[in-house]
RNA sequence: GCCCGGGUGGCGGAAUUGGCAGACGCGCAGGACUCAAAAUCCUGUAAUCGUAAGAUUGUGUGGGUUCAACUCCCACCUCGGGCACCA
């Protein structure tokens, strides 16, 4: 008889609904809550393989989790607003409202055959007003804790997308989404100041049950460096004096110190245009680099340039030296100070441009080979030399010392800078969440010349932005207006600048005129705080109540892509941080324990994708094999998070597998001892094996048990439902089509507990000792448990094979792994 | 360039963390059933030599440590991911 999976999965999904065994309360007596989540999709049309092989295994997870007695919380929703969502709904021609509420119905039919154990009441749609009210509400909060800030800088802009991009947005120069060479543009924009938190981002990470690689990843981002600032005197030669500051990590270096180099951008140049004798060239200089773009300084022809300040010396204070001045682009302005001590012996970069405008290079840290002019920099730490009473010292010991000294003579102090930057928020798009701001222009005057004294009648968030103000609470959401034309524009402003009802507003604060921000935001701050909102979806007082939250958060289990690693996992780390420090939570981490999954690529080894053609749909292999088969067919593929090339070799074998199960519940007879040690071991192996998300050997171990199930020819009741319940999380339409069919039990299978096993049972009174000649495999014999060093020698040696191999000569020593094997060295 | 992670049969992949390499599945070959095919079942399946028993080689390459190495150490090749003038 054969499986008819489409029937029993239509049955049985509409049995669960209806017996609501996967909605989730709040508080269940005796059962501890988990709080078990995959990252939500945002919704691009159709569900694809990728999405299965991310949700298909996560849900066998959540569904041991269950069976071990836990009160898990599995939810599901969409990451509905942003670029990718408006740019595919645009390219169709159609309303990108429209467009995304089509696809969640259609993906939500699809994510429902999965056989998940999803709660589809908790649903989140980040594009609801009901949803993005509370985005609103915590942009709100961020604001007036000073948080945001506005401000007009060169930024990343997308000429394609006509909207500006975060720093984790550009990927190899390019716009992540349409890989549009982003270049840099003026604008005004809003910032939130995670910045503010770096340190606390990177020293929290160590607690952290994330894969090592993200967190290394993370760190990378943020990027800490321990190090100096060193005022530099400036002479010019009217000899009024200013000054340079520079940052380094190298301070042991600095008597090896052979120029000065600024950033482009940097202010000193202004300042001292009077002075500086050769202004036309370094204008001229400067106008050419501004023009390039940030990836072209590096890709250009990787040769540095620059052009000394003539006229201008910048004083070594530790050595009174005069040193020369100069301009180049490797100098990033955006980092430390915008300036740099160049030390060419010990510093690569350095190095490259002494080498290039033949500057001097000189020694300050002892090398094993002398360092003739323009040979290899030193660039390791190790023995000062010709560095005055620092001569001898370690790097490490002469930096403490050179740091003490510069700050005994107010020359300088020690620093920490990060990499990370500020995160920009606001998108000139339509498909976004407004930012809840407005702007009175008769307040911004008023708070400008505010005494100290009127300070407290004002927010951080309102004295940091002059004029600008949050929309009260009551106010909100500020819905984002049904315009008809959402479609980007060249200017650089949101489609809702072209809204004359949407702008006019009143000032919260002098109720006169004022202006709502037309920009909306990043649709990465809508996701960076959703997995707060499924442990209350529908309050509307709140963005959760805080019992309920305690409940739940933070999450046990969070599984989605690598590929968010300095995107959303950090931005909702710093969400999480912030709304800790209002106490608005009781925690400060937000994923517990994170877990990756590979990514499938298509059958010809590219990343899918509709325009290469490439894309596997799940529903066809749903209708040929069975969900539980395409369930199955993915956690066996391959480690979970390793993923890999899309092919269907091995799907005949699972498919043949749940068929065998179906067949055997006609063998249903009597115990089998030697069936039950392997039983129990399997109990053991594939609840192991889940919690390792090792789901691969899990299978494998099933399907070992099969296979001796069948050959045996007999398995009592009890154990076939044994074997079933271990069978559950894998296969949830066939193992209860057995179990309340067959097998004719009431209530559902998947409200079963995961089976026990006997660790008596699986002890072994004998096994297999190993035999080795020289380290080499030559036999094995049966032997009993406990088996001594001597006794099993004798035993080795009695072996007709063993004789061969030892042949009369002297045996050297022997070597006995207990319970393992026994080594013959001859 | 720097930082991670890989490289094991025809294929996807196992290996209790130093102890029988190739579990499990696919594919392939032979056989059974069938008029035939599909499905199903049984047997075999790393390579080389051998009719066979068996022997030798074998986990990217070269070296090393060890009674014993896919596993540890050193050097290199190669693929994937991340960062990329951050001083």
């Amino acid at each position: 008889m054969n499986l008819n999976f489409p029937k029993i999965e239509k049955k049985w999904r509409t049995v669960w609904e209806k017996e609501g065994i996967y909605k989730t309360k709040d508080k269940v007596k005796g059962k501890k809550n988990f709080y078990h989540l995959v990252m939500f999709p945002y919704p691009s049309g159709d569900l694809h393989i990728g999405h299965w092989y991310n949700f298909a295994p996560a849900d066998i997870f959540a569904r041991f989790k269950r069976m071990n007695g836990f009160n898990v919380m599995s939810p599901m929703g969409f990451d509905a607003f942003g670029l990718p969502a408006e740019n595919a709904a645009i390219k169709k021609g159609t309303h990108p409202r429209i467009w995304t509420f089509r696809n969640i119905k259609t993906m939500t039919k699809q994510l429902k055959n999965m056989g998940a154990v999803y709660d589809w009441s908790r649903e989140v749609i980040t594009a609801e007003p009901s949803y993005y009210k509370w985005t609103q509400w915590i942009f709100m909060k961020l604001f007036n804790a000073g948080l945001a800030y506005r401000k007009k800088a060169s930024a990343n802009w997308c000429p394609k997308c006509h909207t500006v991009l975060a720093n984790e947005q550009v990927v190899d120069g390019r716009c992540e989404r349409c890989e549009t060479e982003v270049i840099q543009r003026e604008i005004e924009q809003w910032l939130f100041k995670i910045t503010d938190y770096a340190e606390r981002l990177l020293k929290d990470l160590e607690n952290l049950d994330w894969p090592e690689k993200t967190k290394i990843m993370q760190k990378n981002w943020i990027g800490k460096s321990e190090g100096s600032i060193i005022k530099f005197k400036v002479k010019s030669l009217k000899l009024k004096v200013d000054e340079i500051e520079v940052f380094t990590t190298r301070l042991d270096t600095i008597y090896g110190c052979a120029y000065v180099v600024v950033a482009p951008e940097h202010q000193i140049i202004s300042n001292l245009k009077s002075k500086i004798l050769n202004l036309k060239e370094v204008e001229k200089y400067i106008k050419k680099t501004k023009g390039k773009l940030e990836r072209d300084r590096l890709m250009e022809d990787k040769q540095k340039t620059g052009v000394e300040l003539k006229g201008i010396k910048a004083i070594n204070p530790f050595n009174k030296t005069e040193i020369p001045v100069f301009v180049a682009d490797y100098v990033l302005g955006g980092y430390g100070t915008g300036a740099v001590m160049a030390v060419p012996a010990h510093d690569e970069r350095d190095f490259e441009f002494a080498k290039k405008y033949k500057l001097p290079i000189k020694q300050s840290i002892e090398s094993k080979l002398p360092i003739t002019n323009y040979q290899l920099p030193i660039i390791e730490d190790g023995i000062l030399i010709d560095s005055a009473k620092y001569t001898g010292m370690k790097s490490d010991d002469a930096r403490k010392a050179m740091a003490e000294w510069l700050e005994q003579n107010k020359l300088g102090h020690r620093q920490t800078n990060y990499k990370l930057r500020d995160w920009l928020i606001s998108r000139q798009r339509y498909w976004g969440s407004p930012i809840p701001l407005v702007f009175c222009e008769h307040c911004a005057k008023k708070i400008k010349n505010l005494k100290t004294s009127e300070f407290k009648n004002f927010t951080k968030g309102e004295l940091l932005n002059p004029g600008w103000f949050a929309v009260s609470e009551k106010d909100l959401p500020v819905k984002l207006p049904d315009v008809k034309k959402y479609l980007p524009t060249e200017e650089g402003k949101s489609p809702l600048a072209h809204s004359e009802k949407f702008i006019k507003t009143k000032c919260p604060k002098c109720g006169g005129f004022a202006r709502r921000e037309t920009d909306t935001m990043d649709t990465f701050v809508c996701s960076s705080w959703y997995y707060l909102r499924y442990a209350d979806p529908k309050n509307s007082k709140h963005f959760a109540d805080s019992e309920k939250l305690k409940k739940w958060l933070p999450v046990d289990m969070y599984i989605g892509g690598a590929e968010h690693t300095v995107l959303h996992l950090l931005y909702s780390r710093f969400f999480t941080k912030a709304l800790f420090d209002m106490k608005l939570l009781n925690f400060s981490e937000p994923f517990s324990i994170l877990r990756h999954q590979g990514m499938i690529l298509g059958p010809d080894g590219q990343k899918m994708s509709k325009s290469k053609g490439n894309v596997i749909d799940p529903d066809d292999l749903v209708k040929k094999f069975g969900v539980d088969s395409v369930r199955i067919y993915l956690a066996f593929m391959g480690p979970y998070d390793q993923g890999g090339l899309w092919q269907l070799n091995g799907i005949v074998g699972v498919r043949r597998f749940l068929q065998k199960i179906w067949t055997i519940k006609f063998k249903l007879r009597t115990e089998n001892k030697e069936l039950a040690i392997l039983l129990n071991k399997t109990i053991k192996k594939v609840g192991e094996d889940i919690k390792e998300f090792k789901f691969n050997t899990a299978v494998s171990s099933l399907m070992i048990l099969l296979g001796e199930t069948e050959k045996s020819k007999e398995i009592s009741k009890n154990n076939f439902e044994t074997l079933l319940k271990l069978l559950a999380p894998f296969a949830p339409y066939l193992s209860e089509e057995v179990w309340r069919n067959v097998l004719k039990n009431k209530k559902s299978i998947h409200l079963e507990r995961w089976p026990k096993y006997n660790p008596k049972t699986i002890i072994a009174e004998k096994f297999d000792l190993i035999i080795q000649v020289n380290g080499k495999f030559r036999d094995k014999i049966s032997v009993s448990m406990g088996i001594e060093k001597d006794t099993a020698q004798k035993l080795a040696l009695k072996s007709e094979k063993i004789k061969n191999f030892i042949n009369n000569q002297s045996i050297k020593k022997t070597i006995f792994v207990p319970g393992k094997l026994i080594n013959i060295v001859i």
